[in-house]
Parts: C-alpha cells; sequence; structure tokens
DNA sequence: CGGGAATACAACCGATTGGTTGACAACAGA
DNA sequence: TCTGTTGTCAACCAATCGGTTGTATTCCCG
C-alpha cells in the first residue's frame, strides 16, 4: 500500500503488464480477450488488472456482464516527471564536473597561448 | 532474473532506492554514507545498492576499503524509450477516435455538403 | 426459467523481497 | 601488529507476489 509512484513502477516491472499495457494502447479489452495470448488462466490476468488498476494505470467500465478494461496514459507522467527531474540533475552535476575540470589547468600553468577562461 | 528493462523498473519501485539515485544525483557516495539517513542496517542498504547494481542503475569503483557508488543515468533512457512509445501510441488512438466520431455525422446524413468520402 | 459466458473472490502454494543478526575479509593508521 | 573502519556474505524471518484450483455471481439468450 505505498505511494502511488511505487505502484505504477512495480506495476510495469512485470513483462506480462507491460505487454497488457502496450495493447491497451491500441484499443480497450475484455479480461478474456487479453487473457487469450497468454499461457496463463484468466484468474491470474484478472489479477495483474487488479494491479493495473490499484495504481491508476487502468480503468474498468461496465458493458452488461463484461467489463471492459481503459488505459489512462496520463498516470504514465507520473513516472516521466521523476525520471526527467533527476535525469536532469544528474546532467548538471555532469556539467558543473566538466566545468570544474577546465578550470583546473593542470595545476598552475603560466597563462596557456589561447586561454578560454580569465 | 527477468530482462533489464523489469529490472530497472522494479528497482525504482522501492522508495528508499529512489531516494538513494535521488542522492546519486548530487554527487557519488559510500554504502556507509548512503545508509546514514535511514531507520535501516548498513546491510539493508548494500542489498539495495545490489538491486540497482543488478539493473545497471549504479556501479562501483574501489578506493582503497571505500566502495564508492555512481550512477548511471543513461539507463533512464530505457524506461523513458518504452514509455514515450506508448504514450505516444495511446495518444493517436486518442486522436484517431476523434477523427472517428468527427466522421459520423449523426447516423446517415444524406451527402453532407463537403462530404470527404464515396 | 435454465444454461452458458464473463468475471470476481477465496484459499492455497512456492519463490522472491526487504529486513534482521552474526561472522568474516580487507585495509589504514597508531 | 593490533585496532577500528568499511564493506560483504550467509542464514533466517515475515510479508508479498504470481500463479493455481475451485466456487460464486451476474447477465444474455434460447
Amino acid at each position: 500500500m505505498p505511494d502511488q509512484l511505487s505502484r505504477v513502477f512495480a506495476a510495469l516491472s512485470d513483462p506480462t503488464r507491460r505487454d497488457i499495457v502496450a495493447r491497451l494502447t491500441l484499443a480497450d479489452a475484455t479480461v478474456n480477450h487479453l487473457a487469450e495470448p497468454y499461457d496463463m488462466t484468466v484468474q491470474a490476468v484478472s489479477k495483474h488488472l487488479k494491479v493495473l488498476q490499484d495504481c491508476g494505470l487502468v480503468t474498468r467500465s461496465r458493458d452488461a456482464q463484461r467489463r471492459p478494461v481503459h488505459l489512462e496514459a496520463t498516470v504514465f507522467d507520473l513516472m516521466t516527471k521523476w525520471i526527467e527531474r533527476y535525469r536532469r540533475q544528474a546532467e548538471e552535476r555532469f556539467q558543473r564536473l566538466d566545468i570544474l575540470l577546465q578550470e583546473m589547468p593542470d595545476q598552475a600553468e603560466p597563462t596557456p597561448p589561447s586561454g578560454k577562461g580569465a
């Protein structure tokens, strides 16, 4: 029962679940339809869907005894936001390191010919 | 022992591990240093680092008895590639749906003024 | 109304996970 | 060389996970 971000990452850490998400980008589908390609009982797929639902990646409507599954692609943003934030932070650090190395002209070089800095 | 993508998602599904990654974007660090803020033994943190290492998010060098941890930010791309691919696919589908609804003039309008198809 | 399809729910099982404690190896420095 | 620091490895434990079977519910259709 952790935070949503943890649940989304956990949900996508399973290949079957990723495949289900991938297929749902093409069209909504029922549990039975989704279960067809896999070597696995319908109940197992139903459990996978529950995981996807609990993290908000998927919603379900009602059509008689059918319960079509629909992808909520906006939840992707949760992850990309986190990832991009720290990727940027890592890149900035990398750049700072570069600058640091450039500002350090060996040890104490006496004003090199084509000096780029001061 | 699944594919790397699954391992990366699984690695980031833990808040402690995400926090470690976040801190590593600022600077490399040793196990003991990383473990300090958490209410958890050093061994537990060492295990978390093993998970991060096994999925490629982190590498370790050697400095006497120290084993500094370094973030490999490029692994982020693995995830963003997957996410962006299916986000785009989902958006395209959404757009197709919009077009479909626009092309459906009620039910059977007798040759609408600016008919586009046969 | 009865049967079959679509789905959910519960109990169970083996493997994995996230944590612990305890013992051990490698190295720096007094 | 002895001591303290840094880190790993192994065994153990409770909880969770991914799957199963079996049962119940809900609904369409003949």
